[in-house]
Order: C-alpha cells, then structure tokens, then sequence
RNA sequence: CGGGGCGUGGCGCAGCCUGGUAGCGCGCUCGCUUUGGGAGCGAGAAGUCGCCGGUUCGAAUCCGGCCGCCCCGACCA
C-alpha cells in the first residue's frame, strides 16, 4: 500500500474530547473518526485493524467446530417480547411504513433461538453457531473512544446442547478459545467470575484487559492465585486494632463529628474499630446496613442479600423520623430496622452512633449489644487479603473484552427451540452465549502497547507488518530503492510505503503514532552504505542493514 | 437522569466579562528555496461564531429556550 493513495488523516495534536490514551491515538493516527455520540467509522486503517481481529475470533472459533452465520439487524419486535426484552432501555425500537415493531438487537439471543427450533433431534446436538453483528444500544453514556458505544460489530456465538453437562464442555471450549484469541493478540487478559445480571442463567464470566480508560475494576492477587472482578470479588479486610473491651456499651460525646475519620480522630480510635451504619430504604421500609469504618458499602451486595430488591440510601427525613437523629450519628443499638451488617465486622469493641446528635457509644460487642444479619455487602478494596492465599490484593481498572455465559433455557423456553431427546421426551433446548468486542480488543491493546509516539501495535493485529519509509524527496535512484525494498518484502508481508512527499520529520512521526511493528527507513545515508536502516517500533533500537539481508532482518525481528 | 465543562475556517485555540472592523498557531493552495525527527520566504483560499427567539441603531459578545459533544455519577448482556 502507497501511503500517498491512503485515506490517513493523522493529527498533530490531541484531539480536545478525547481523555483516554486508545481515544487519542485511534483518532490521531486515522484509525476512526466520530459521527456522533458513542457512534464511529472505522477509517481504512482502522478497518485493517479491525478485520485482523476478526479473523483470529473467526479462526479460533472455527478451531471449536463453530460455524458462521450472518444474521440481520433489522428483528421482528414479537421475538424480543416473547422473550421478555423488549422494555430492556437500551433497545432502539423502530416501525415501518405499516406500524409493524422492529428492535436493533444489542446480542442476537432471540435470533440464534429462533433458528436453533429447527433442531430436533438430540442427535442434531451440540451445535455452536456465530456471527460478526452489528450490536445497537442506546447507552446512557457513551465514553472514551471504542470503549463504550452506542453502535459496534460483537462476535457473538451460542451453543445448543442436550443439557447442563454438555453446556459445560461448550462453555469450557469457549474460554479455552477465547484465552487463545486473546494471546494471538497480544493482549494480557484475566479471566474472572462476573455477575450473572438480570437476564438470568447459571454462571457467567469476563475476561478483563488491564487498562487505564477501562470500566471494570479488576482485582488481583499479588501471588497470581485469584483473579475477579471487584462487583463480585472476596477479600478479606486487615484487622482492627480494637481498644480494652468494656463491660457495656459507653456514652461518649462528638460533638461535630459527622464522619468516621472525624470521629476516630476525636476519639483517638482506629477507624477500622468503628462501624459505618448507613440507613438504606428498600421497597417501603427502612434497614440499616453496617459496614466497618473504612469500608465502603456495595449497594449491588446489598440489593442481592436483600433477595433482589432495589435500595437506595435514606433521605434526611427517612432517617431523623426513624432514628431520631442525623446521619452522622446513626447506629445499631436499640433500632427498631433490620439491621444487616458486613462479615467483615468481626467481634471486639467498637464506636457506633448512639442515635442522638453528637453522641456515640463506644465498647459495642456485635452479638451482645446488637444482633444483626450478616452479609457480605463490602466493597473490596487495595489491601485486602485474598480468600485463596492470604497474599495482598490489589485494584485496577480493566476492560471487558469477551464475556460468556451459561444461560440454560431460557431463551429456547421463550421461542419455542425443543429437541426430541433419546428417552422419548420433550426438551428445551440448553443454550450458551459467548460475545466478543473486536473494537474494544483495539482500544485496549493500545492501552497496553503504546508509549509517548503512538502505538507499538502487537503484531497480530497491527495495519501493517512493515512501514517503509521513503526519504527520497524526489530522487529517483532512492525511491526506486525503497520500492525495491517493498517489492522484497511483500511476498512475505504487509507493507505500508511512504511515498509521500513530505519531510523526513513528519513521516517518522506519522510512522510513531501508527505503530506498525518493523520501521524500514530508505535514503540517502543508507544508501551511501548500500544499506537500510530497520527500526523496531517497540524498542527503538535501530540498525543499519545491507539491502541484500534486509528479508532476513525484518524475520529476525517479526 | 443529576452535577460540571465546552460549542468561533479542516485541527487546536483567543476574542465574550466591558456590544460596533472575526483573529492566532497548525493544516490547505500556488511560487521559489529546503529535505534523516513535524522547514524558510512570498502570495492566496477558506468561518451561517451550534440553532431559534428576544433586547438594541447595532449581538460571536447581553437575555431566554433548544440542540450537540466531553468528563464525573447513576446505569451497563
């Protein structure tokens, strides 16, 4: 490819939206350009890019016996109301001329389930079938680049098995392929338990890329013996250094003192020997959730040792009516609430509110001075011990690159997809889903290959293998030497030649920011020497080769 | 949906407070010079100042409404 007949509109400068490094630099090299909120064109670069993703899902999903399909946006809405998505807010609903109801599907469970009620036979099982769609959510928000869109392709597969024992095996050759997919591009990823969410099944897991622009929060341990995400993660916090017991539970006055820290402070106690109660209001009643003093609450644990119904924190006048007091001095003595409190608040004395403004009470023994549920509704934090060693954990933000689940039959329940098994009887179908961004395989791979020039692209993935780079500005003897260099390589590779006529600066530069893999730069110099020098991008370490052994260079370092 | 920020040639920005000729850098076009890390000189092209309405002799600037985009939160198959 001639850089001079290439679309590739670089920019010098950051674009003035754009905060995550993957958003910058996608933009800057003319990978993408924006056409609205969360929606994005792939420019040829891009698309390059893109396409090599996608090719390696396709190769490895094909190494699992999956078999590709095609299959539509545009859905007839009654599928989706069968199934009971239809009000999900995410979906984009349209009609056409005639009023019928149509969704832009954001996965294509409905789809595959409909087409899955052609089989019939359990002999006809298990089948795993794919396809690279066009995935359309109307997202709240938008964010960083190709991180969170409102429009993407997803490789989205679904496996049809006997039942829950086969889905297994699909399901484990699922993650097998999908660990081989993500080292082919080079990408480091954690596979981790997820939450299974509102659209049910039995088990559902992530893989994770460490990333500075990514959502999720990854919890690691620092002996590489537990991975999960932090919605879902066990960790156990260090313990408190509690103060002597006392016989019973003391008044003591804070005045001012609304928060732990302020608390502790004035007390001269370690925070962790406090406990943080916050009035939490769920369906019509009130409950108080305990959690240590330097642990933060996680709502979502808490809505799920509630059985699942929503809650949301006590207004001012929810809690003076029930408690007699302001927030800051609430506790669990004498309430008349069910009171839930975090496993981590293990026995020993500690600081509570005392439920009178500017008091609280301290020596409260859980179990004797208050008897509460207990639950796991902490937020895991830095620090923490891991549940399989003890080793400390940490936190870091990641992004969801693949994601797989075990939905059962629901979706086969719904639309009708049975199977005649060998017994004789009747059964729906058992189904998995197993979806994979290429787009955010891009964003993050930039977050973990990039430096301060641009990308260091791996290679797998990279819009070219070799960048050729042409300091020719006009000579003949020169270009005619780059482009015999290009006419060298190309049987074994992909190569970029910048034939531009540009300066020397700006094309090394450009060359930086896209982040091919092998820079060959052709001038005079070199040619003085009969020679080429050759750059690999990751290192930088630059080498002057004779043109006769610049093939067997550039295998050196591919 | 709540909070914050922004909208001015292709890109990045100033001008707005204190109303009156729309400006800077980069990019783009042409010419000459230059050519190993984003060149120099000269001559040019290019902007409904997000949209609608109001105030005013006069609005990029003041007022009202709306739209769009970014960030934080909520949300998140």
């Amino acid at each position: 490819m001639r850089a001079s007949q290439l679309f590739l509109p670089t920019l010098r400068t950051d674009p003035a939206d754009a905060d995550a490094v993957s958003h910058k630099l996608l933009v800057r090299g003319g990978f993408i350009r924006q056409l609205a909120a969360g929606v994005w064109t792939y420019l040829p670069l891009g698309w390059r890019v893109h396409e090599k993703v996608v090719q390696i899902i396709r190769e490895e999903m094909n190494a699992i016996g999956g078999q590709e399909f095609r299959a539509p946006l545009l859905t007839p809405a009654e599928l989706w109301k069968a199934s009971g998505r239809y009000d999900i807010p995410e979906v984009f609903h349209l009609e056409d001329r005639n009023g019928r109801e149509y969704v832009l599907p954001m996965t294509h469970e409905e789809t595959f389930a409909f087409h899955a009620r052609e089989l019939q036979s359990y002999k006809q099982l298990p089948q795993i079938w794919y396809h690279f769609g066009v995935k359309e959510r109307d997202e709240p928000r938008p964010r960083a680049g190709l991180i969170r869109v409102r429009e993407f392709i997803m490789k989205d597969a679904y496996s049809f098995d006997r039942d829950e024992s086969t889905l297994d095996v699909s399901y484990e050759k699922h993650r097998e392929a999908y660990e081989r997919i993500f080292a082919r591009a080079g990408l480091e990823t954690y596979f981790v338990e997820a939450e299974v969410g509102i659209m049910g099944g039995s088990a559902s897991d992530d893989f994770l890329a460490p990333a500075e622009a990514g959502e999720n929060e990854l919890v690691t341990c620092e002996n590489g013996d537990y991975a999960a995400d932090a919605e879902i993660a066990r960790g156990a916090p260090s313990p408190p250094d509690f103060p002597a017991p006392l016989p019973a539970p003391e008044l003591v006055a804070t005045p001012d003192a609304k928060t732990i820290e302020a608390v502790s402070a004035q007390l001269g106690i370690d925070p962790r020997a406090t406990i943080k109660a916050m009035p939490m209001v769920t369906g019509d009643r009130v409950v108080l959730a305990l959690v240590r003093g330097d642990d933060r609450l996680n709502e979502e644990r808490l809505t799920g040792a509630l059985g699942g119904t929503a809650v949301r924190p006590a207004e001012d006048e929810e809690i003076r009516a029930t408690f007699g007091a302001d927030g800051g001095s609430i506790g669990p003595v004498d309430v008349q609430v069910e009171v839930i409190a975090d496993r981590g608040i293990t026995p020993g004395p500690y600081v509570v509110g005392a439920n009178r403004d500017g008091w609280h009470l301290r020596g409260v023994e859980p179990g004797r001075d208050f008897e509460p549920r207990y639950a796991e509704i902490r937020q895991v934090k830095p620090g923490d011990a891991c549940p399989i060693c003890g080793g400390r954990l940490s936190i870091q933000p990641a992004i969801e690159v693949g994601h797989i689940f075990k939905l059962g039959t629901r979706y086969p329940n719904a639309i009708g997809a049975r199977f005649l098994d060998e017994d004789g009887t009747e059964k729906p179908i058992v189904m998995g889903s197993y979806g994979i961004g290429p787009g955010r395989m891009m964003a993050a791979a930039i977050e973990q290959h990039h430096d301060d020039r641009g990308i260091t692209w791996p290679r797998t993935i990279a819009p070219f293998d070799v960048h050729v780079v042409s300091l020719d500005a006009g000579n003949a003897e020169i270009k005619a030497a780059a482009e015999a260099v290009e006419a060298e390589l190309s049987g074994s590779y992909e190569i970029l030649l910048d034939d531009r006529d540009l300066r020397p600066g700006e094309k090394f530069a450009d060359a930086d920011l896209i982040g091919c893999p092998v820079r060959i730069t052709v001038g005079r110099k070199t040619l003085e020497d009969g020679a080429v020098d050759v750059r690999p991008r990751a290192t930088g370490d630059e080498v002057r080769v004779a043109l006769s052994a610049v093939g067997g260079t550039v295998a050196e370092i591919l």
